[in-house]
DNA sequence: TAAAAATACTCCATAGGTATTTTAT
DNA sequence: ATAAAATACCTATGGAGTATTTTTA
């Protein structure tokens, strides 16, 4: 069990689709097929009903997914200690992006930067 | 951040050693100082002051090998869950012995079951 | 000088990608 | 007919091992 599998579990209950999961976790559907077979494999259960689309957790599916998405916030915790701990670190943060591209990105991405780290902006 | 590491840094701290740490995980000593340098790479911290011997965790390095253990501990819950899904399943057991040693052994597995499985005997 | 940790290197298992086939609406 | 999932195949990364050197008590 990786915590990789079980991101992938959580993205696959939440968009019921391989494909919009693959998306999400910025790899492919191929994957995230394997990896989720492996995980099934390894813990000896189905986690999906793919025998419907879309695709459905199973019951005992639900609570995995349930206690995966314990196990991820309880990760991210380690990255909060660490954060917590060192106070604000003061640096800078080079981007790279061709010109072309630039005004039509840049505004996205500090759109979500504002909002996922708000701190970092005073 | 896998969680092989977190077990990683969970021996390592109960030893303080790290060729002791890699009996315990069943792994050698090199494959364990690179996965601790890893994660302490990826982290950006230290988690273990190897300057003296024995080695010793950071001030820091204890909150994360505490939240090392959390975290593994919320994992195993994933086994746990699928141990209670399937005593919910419903069947019959079907017990074979000889009449001879009936009365003698039955009372004694029963015992033993009632012990191991109370859920089971409703 | 005798332990323990770090480094060098090698190997191989596997995560992940592309291309394709199969399946389900 | 079409979109989604499974399968086949390939590549490259990196985890883990052995052998060796460096460290520190």
């Amino acid at each position: 069990m990786t915590l990789q599998q079980l991101q992938y579990i959580m993205a696959l209950d939440t968009e019921r689709n391989f494909v919009r999961a693959a998306e999400k976790c910025f790899g492919t559907q191929p994957s995230l097929t394997m990896q989720v077979r492996k995980l099934e494999d390894e813990l000896g259960v189905k986690i999906f009903d793919r025998s419907k689309k879309p695709l459905i957790p199973t019951r005992l599916g639900e609570k995995l997914v349930e206690q995966a998405r314990t196990i991820l916030k309880e990760s991210s915790r380690m990255k909060e200690l660490i954060n917590e701990n060192q106070g604000q670190l003061e640096g800078e943060l080079k981007i790279g992006i061709i010109p072309t591209l630039a005004p039509y990105l840049l505004p996205l991405f500090v759109a979500d930067f504002e909002v996922n780290y708000p701190q970092m902006l005073e």
